[in-house]
DNA sequence: TATTATCATGCAAAGCTTTGCGCTAAGCTT
DNA sequence: AAGCTTAGCGCAAAGCTTTGCATGATAATA
C-alpha cells in the first residue's frame, strides 16, 4: 500500500543529503564529489531506483508515447506492422498507444481524440476504408502533432508516409499472368478512394496495356475488403458471359475468399482459375494450393514508419514518402503449366 | 512549440481566477458560484481542456495503464485477446502498454522491468513456453502489484487466471475421432511445464479410456510449438510402425504444421488421417481442408483477463479462477464417413 | 451595533524530477 | 593576513492537478 516506487527523495532522506545532490549525483554532474556519487549510486542500485516518467514527462513536457490507429488490430498484416513500430519505438525508449478504428470513421476520430487525452507525443496511422474526409488529420497537421501514415495514405504532400511500390507490384502481378498463359485477368479491387487501390488499379491496368491485353470493364469488381463482399464480387466475376481464367486480389482476405468461392464452382486452381494475392506471407502458406503472392515487408513498414516518426518529431520537417519493394513470391496457384517445381519452389521475380 | 495542451493555469489566467477556483468549477464542487462555474466551463469547452493525465497520476499516485505482455503479437489468437483486453481497458479508462517476450524467458523480465519503469499499474500476462522458474512473477506478488494470467498459467492459488476448459475439450476431440471411427488417435504435445499441456494430455488420455482404447506412448509426440519442430513432430508419428489414423494437434500452428505434412506424404485428410486442431476460428476456415477445431473464445478471454484485473486491483484479494467453455467446431478434416453434410456445415458438440 | 453564520474564493502543499543560482567553507594568491 | 577562487552542496521554481484550510466579504442574527 505504501508507494511501491521509491523516489529521490527517499534515496535523500537515507542519506542525509538534498534532493538536488541524489539527481545530480546520479546523473554524473561534475559538482558532486565521487564519494557522495559513489553512495548514492550504490543506494539507488540496490533500492531499485527509476525516475519516475510521469515527473520527467511534466517537466521536459514528453510522455515518450505514441499512438498507433490501425484499421484492426487481429489482421496479421497490421499485427506484424506494429510489431515493427514496436520494435524501434523500444529502442527509442517510447512506448505504444495501441487503438482499432475498425474501420470506421467515427471510431478513428474518438480514438485520436482519446490518445491525444492521453498525451501522446504523435501518431502513426493506417486509415480506415472509410476515410473520405481529411479534416481530423489537418487539424493535427495544424497544431504541429507529428504524424505518420503507412499503407493507406492521403496528404501526402505535408504527411510522411511509408507505402510499397503497389503499381510496379500489380503490374507484375498480371505479367506473370500473361506467362503463364493466362488471357482474360480480372480484378478485386477496393473501396476507390484508397489509394492502394488507385495504385494497384493503374499497375493493373498498364500490365494489361504492356502484354497487348485488352482493357475490360466485366473483368474489374469492387469490393468493400471485406470476406463476404470479396465472395460476392467473385461470384459475379464468374456468372459473367464469358468469365475470367485468372483472378488478381487487392489483398490477402479478398484472395481467400474468392479462392473459397472458385472452390465452391467446383473450379479448380490454378488448372481453371490462376489465382494471385497481395498480402505479407503467413497466410499465404497455409491454404492449399498456397497462393502466389505479392508479399509486403509488413515489420519492415513498421519500423520505417516509427523512424519517420521520430524524425518528423525532431526535424519538423517534411520528409520524403518512403516506397518500399514487395516481391512476388510465385506459388502453386497462379501455375498453369507444370513447371515441374516441387512443393516450397519460390521465385523472386 | 508552444506548450500543445492547455491547462488550468491558462484558464485562470484568462478569466482572472485563482487555479484552485477553476479545478472545483470543472468539477462541480458546491463552493462555486453558478456563474463562475458557467464561465469557467464554457472557456475549457471552448479551448479543449482536458485534464493532464501526468500531473494527475503524479497526484493519485495512477497511471492508468496495464502492462499486457504475450509470446508474440502476430498471431490471431493472442491479437484477438489483446482486442478483448483493450475493450474493457478502454471502458475503464486505461491504456494498454503492450511487449511481446518471443517465447523468450529473459525478454519476459525485461519486459517485465521496463513496464515496470513506465509505471504500468499491473500487468495482464501470457507466459512464453520457456518459463520454468516463477521468481520474477512472485516478485510481482510480494510487491502486491496486480497480476493476471491467461491460458498458460501458474501459481495459479495466488494469482488470477481465465483459461479454457482444457481437459473436457481434448476430451471431447478424442470421443469425436473415435465416433468418426478413428481408432488410433496421435496427440501432438507441447513442452510439459506448460499448464494446457498437461490439461490437453489429461483429456487426451481421458476420452481413450471412456472410448475403450489403449494408450500407446508411440502415438503420443512433442514439439516446441513451433510450425517446423511441428512438421518435424507430424513426421516421427508418420515414421512409426503402425502410425495414426488421426491426429489432434494441441494449436493451430502445430495442426496445420501437420496438415503441411501429411500432404507432403500424399495421405489424404480426412480419408487417411484426420486431424483436428485447438485453435480459434479465423485460420481454421481458410485451410483445405476446412479444419475442425475446438475454438477458444479469444475475445471473451481478454475480456474476462482485464476484468479480474481490475478487480484484483481494487479488492486486492485473490478472485477464484475463470474457466471459459469452448466449443467443437466439426468440419471437414475430420469426417471420415461422409456425412452429407455441405462446406459450411458446423455442429456445436 | 456587534457578533456570527455563510458563501465564494485563494493559498499552499503534495506528488517527482531537473537545473539555475546562491551559499559556505576551504584553499589559494599576493 | 586580507581577499579571491572554487569545490560541493542546498534552495526553489517549474511543470499540472487536487484539496484542506484560511481569508475575505456579505448577510443574518441577537
Amino acid at each position: 500500500m505504501t508507494s511501491r516506487h521509491i523516489s529521490l527523495k527517499d534515496l535523500a532522506k537515507e542519506l542525509n543529503v538534498s534532493i538536488s545532490t541524489v539527481s545530480r549525483a546520479l546523473r554524473d554532474h561534475p559538482d558532486i564529489s565521487s564519494e557522495v556519487k559513489e553512495k548514492v549510486k550504490q543506494l539507488a542500485l540496490s533500492k531499485n531506483y527509476t525516475p519516475n516518467p510521469l515527473a520527467m514527462g511534466l517537466l521536459k513536457q514528453e510522455t515518450r508515447m505514441i499512438g498507433v490507429i490501425v484499421p484492426d488490430l487481429v489482421t496479421h498484416f497490421y499485427a506484424s506492422i506494429i510489431s515493427g513500430i514496436e520494435q524501434v519505438a523500444n529502442e527509442m525508449g517510447y512506448f505504444i498507444l495501441l487503438a482499432s478504428s475498425n474501420e470506421s470513421v467515427e471510431k478513428e476520430k474518438q480514438a485520436i481524440e482519446n490518445l491525444l487525452k492521453a498525451r501522446v507525443e504523435g501518431f502513426i496511422i493506417c486509415q480506415t476504408q472509410e476515410t473520405q474526409s481529411t479534416e481530423h488529420f489537418e487539424a493535427l497537421i495544424e497544431r504541429s502533432i507529428p504524424l505518420v501514415f503507412f499503407d493507406r495514405i492521403c496528404l501526402s504532400d505535408r504527411v510522411p508516409t511509408v507505402t510499397v511500390d503497389n503499381k510496379a507490384a500489380a503490374q507484375k502481378i498480371t505479367q506473370h499472368f500473361y506467362q503463364q498463359g493466362y488471357r482474360r485477368i480480372a480484378f478485386i479491387s477496393g473501396p476507390d478512394q484508397l489509394n492502394i487501390t488507385k495504385e494497384r488499379m493503374a499497375g493493373y491496368l498498364e500490365g494489361l496495356k504492356q502484354s497487348g491485353l485488352p482493357e475490360d470493364p466485366e473483368l474489374i469488381e469492387h469490393c468493400n475488403l471485406s470476406f463476404e463482399s470479396a465472395k460476392q464480387a467473385m461470384a459475379r466475376l464468374l456468372d459473367t458471359a464469358n468469365p475470367p481464367d485468372a483472378v488478381f486480389g487487392i489483398n490477402d482476405t479478398v484472395a481467400f475468399a474468392a479462392m473459397q468461392k472458385i472452390k465452391e464452382r467446383g473450379l479448380k486452381i490454378p488448372d481453371n482459375v490462376g489465382l494471385v494475392g497481395f498480402t505479407d506471407d503467413f497466410h499465404a502458406m497455409v491454404v492449399d494450393p498456397p497462393l502466389t503472392s505479392i508479399t509486403h515487408p509488413t515489420y519492415a513498414i513498421g519500423q520505417e514508419a516509427a523512424r519517420l516518426f521520430f524524425q518528423s518529431k525532431d526535424n519538423k520537417q517534411y520528409s520524403t514518402p518512403v516506397v518500399l519493394q514487395t516481391q512476388l513470391i510465385i506459388r502453386k496457384s497462379s501455375q498453369k503449366t507444370c513447371h515441374g517445381d516441387h512443393d516450397d519452389a519460390e521465385t523472386a521475380w
